[in-house]
DNA sequence: GACCTATATCTGCATATGCTGATAATCAGA
DNA sequence: TCTGATTATCAGCATATGCAGATATAGGTC
């Protein structure tokens, strides 16, 4: 009985994989987010690339890819239905003709002023049904885990 | 002085989305446990459904995509390479013909298995760079967001 | 048994994301 | 200045994910 009870507890450890409640939580709260952003049309992922232009532009596609923790090509392929919609410009750098200049257009300025009221509904929602405190806690550990300190730190001990 | 620090607070409150959090942290995490899967061919996803059919085998494809909080379109997407590698077998339920059973082959349990270390290590590492404590409070924190009544709660506050 | 409704999947389309090899441009030397 | 190493992107391929419309099957009703 007790090796009954270690064995299942064995078991329910792997069912606490870290990565693995991050993705579930990810899928979860971006379809939540994103039937709350629908009305203007943009995804989460969509608001938070124009949302970091919006802080940093012009920015290259690296430096983008390394603000949302992305892999630049996957971001440059992101980029396309953007560009497309015409929400942002990506013109060459002049001094680095290598790099990309990517900037907000009038148009996708407008588009993330519009997106703001929607996102700051659900973020607000977020934030009384989970609690504001450990909403601001779960942030904190999460702004850990993304950065490049913790990714460096966890390879390191691969060897 | 005061005001402009107030408007720099707003500023940043548009950086702390919980969502794009959770996408960030997401992105981030899943590419350290893949790179520590690698060796054995499997990504952080696949080897979450593998692991929920250990769990709960057979599986209609509706329980396994309730599982996983995945769109069931979207995990019938997922399990076709994981059908044509033979890691799982896919047949239909003599009791409910519109219904799938999803059932691990012996291929796909000895794959599972054999990623079972790669995993423990991965998550071992986690812990230990996160703090055993940490990863706890973070693991819950997530089931909860995870949760149907999260959601739920969430959608009501629409009205 | 025909019919209407609800349910489980499937299909096709679109975006999201990552990786690898190719290409272009920069830069530090020889 | 020519070359080799480095860097920024791109292009192509593969998986991940979601959604809407189409299809098949169950179940209940007249």
């Amino acid at each position: 009985m007790r090796a009954n009870r270690d064995d299942a507890g064995g078991q329910d450890q792997r069912h606490r994989c870290s990565c693995t409640s991050l993705r579930k939580a990810s899928r979860r709260i971006s379809q939540l987010y994103d039937v709350a952003l629908a009305p203007c049309g943009l995804k989460t992922t969509q608001r938070a690339i124009l949302g970091e232009l919006r802080r940093s532009e012009p920015a290259t596609l690296g430096q983008l890819a390394a603000a949302l923790v992305m892999d630049a090509g996957a971001l440059a392929h992101t980029l396309k239905p953007l560009e497309r919609d015409g929400y942002l410009a990506i013109g060459i750098d002049p001094n680095d003709r290598r790099a990309r200049l990517i900037r907000l257009t009038p148009i996708g300025q407008a588009k993330l002023i519009e997106s703001d009221a929607l996102w700051e509904q659900a973020q607000h929602r977020f934030d009384s049904l989970f609690g504001a405190a450990q909403s601001e806690s779960l942030r904190a550990a999460l702004t850990i885990l993304i950065s490049g300190e913790f990714a460096a730190g966890f390879e390191v001990s691969l060897s």
